[in-house]
DNA sequence: AGCTCTTATGAATCATTGA
DNA sequence: GTCAATGATTCATAAGAGC
């Protein structure tokens, strides 16, 4: 049956569709099975406000997200990954359940869930409350749908520790050069050792240095550094996991892709993406910068 | 009921119990209603293995911890907080799920699920594997009895400072230092390091601090304080706990005790603690070291 | 003292082997 | 099949030696 669909149907990707994703998901011809190789999104919260764009009960979170899980679960290929960035929100005093209970519900679904993966957002959003600090990492849940996965370490591997980082932090870039330059010193050798030293492999919390957002200012689509937090995450985030789980020309699918972050993501690292949006204002800004970044749409 | 246990018993601190929690905790006596500030605690993971020290068959675990719970939530002031640091393992290439069906059971049982830190462990156990990193952080989680609980966010953005030498009155820091230096094994002067170190190098932690502290994401290396029995937290993070959820003279409970690291902190930041543990030798080993740091056992 | 370098070792996980 | 034990892999620290 997959195998059928994957010969008659051949992925469209360069495009974000204007729909329902529980709806929209179903298209075979447009999301053919075991058709994409990653798919990474960040959903729209759950939340009590019903006016809110796109938001959902936290009771019925796990229900209404189960059916395009199901989707998801026909459009991934097997060695494929999907990364669900989210995070519950506090209310009344309490964290809301309904992302355990997602994970629980995923894993019934037959999904693996391999990982937990921490963003630790270092500037987060200001604010005090009596009873929490502000909240300041959300969980970059990992699943698949075989135990065995494609999975490329070697493309994030980071040149350093964070030991010899902090050691050189308040040096200023010319007491690092004078100190390289220097021959005799005791720092430059050092200096040197470092820069000959392996690259090591990351480890499962991610911190990006920073951060830069696309502006959901629906006239221009602009990418802003740490200004603009409203889109759900910044660039450096897919990138990241298309590095870890893609390689170029790759198919990335985001069914939440919003003012299309991912988008820009992947015309940016040579991966084919496709994404789902409801708004449709998101929908024609973002098709629209993309065939203008692009030339053609493929 | 709550209130006449309140009055005819008085709990005991300065001491570890030697036995098994979801027994020794029912003793009203050595726990009463209501006698405890702070309950903080890193109970033993859950293991396949039956063998291992502690261990409890993921399968079991929430079933093994909720008669614990229990009590504590029995034994836990009204305004009073449980943080619960622990982190699920990978097993056959997925995450294990007694973590999160925890928390939905602990908050079936009464609890307040308040809030989750994320503990960055920067110095994280080695190792490669095909589908994932290593593993760097952990959750603590926050639980109450109540919506409404002591907190005390001023008191940690406030830096270490001398608390150490404020505590000990009687004897000089000094003396302190030579005192467990010159008690046997490497724990004294483990303990004896990291004060020196907080004190040596104080602008730094505090920089250190008021970068991170005032997010729910805390960043502690672990460091080992006994060469035979290692601590499954560093100081730091009972003692930013401490600091948060209690004040001086206050009662601590840590039920898993272990190595005795909350008794340390404890002892060091002027709470008062109380701890039960199962393997003797641990009990045995702290409760002398508690004797000698602290003179006279209260 | 201060620093540099070496060595040991951890609440780990997976693939493999054997019972 | 299921379960248990072993080896390979990896890096941030502490501790100790040497200059």
């Amino acid at each position: 049956m997959a195998k059928k669909d994957v010969r008659k149907y051949k992925i469209k990707t360069g495009v974000v569709h204007q729909g329902n994703a529980a709806i929209l998901l179903k298209n075979k011809s447009k999301f053919p099975d075991e058709s994409v190789d990653l798919i990474i999104t960040s959903p729209p919260y759950a939340d009590k406000r019903k006016k809110f764009y796109g938001s959902v009960h936290p009771s019925e979170y796990v229900d209404w997200f189960l059916p395009i899980g199901k989707e998801l679960l026909r459009i991934l290929k097997p060695n494929g990954s999907f990364v669900l960035n989210i995070k519950e929100h506090a209310r009344n005093g309490e964290r809301e359940t309904y992302v355990i209970e997602l994970i629980l519900a995923l894993k019934k679904q037959g999904w693996f869930w391999v990982e937990e993966y921490c963003w630790y957002k270092k500037n987060s959003y200001p604010g005090k409350w009596p009873n929490r600090f502000r909240d300041s990492w959300e969980r970059c849940l990992h699943f698949t749908k075989e135990r065995s996965f494609k999975m490329y370490q070697n493309a994030v591997k980071v040149p350093i520790g964070d030991w010899a980082s902090k050691r050189f932090k308040s040096m200023s870039e010319k007491d690092f050069n004078r100190h390289i330059s220097s021959t005799n010193g005791t720092l430059g050798r050092n200096v040197s050792n470092w820069l000959n030293r392996k690259k090591v492999y990351p480890h499962n919390v991610v911190v990006f240095e920073e951060e830069h957002y696309v502006s959901n200012v629906l006239e221009f689509a602009t990418v802003c550094t740490n200004k603009n937090h409203s889109a759900v995450f910044p660039l450096e985030l897919p990138t990241w996991f298309f590095k870890l789980f893609t390689r170029k020309g790759d198919v990335v699918l985001d069914p939440f892709i919003g003012s299309g972050t991912t988008a820009y993501a992947a015309l940016a690292m040579g991966r084919r993406f496709i994404g789902v949006e409801l708004n449709e204002e998101y929908v024609n800004q973002v098709n629209k910068q993309i065939e203008l970044m692009s030339g053609v749409p493929n």
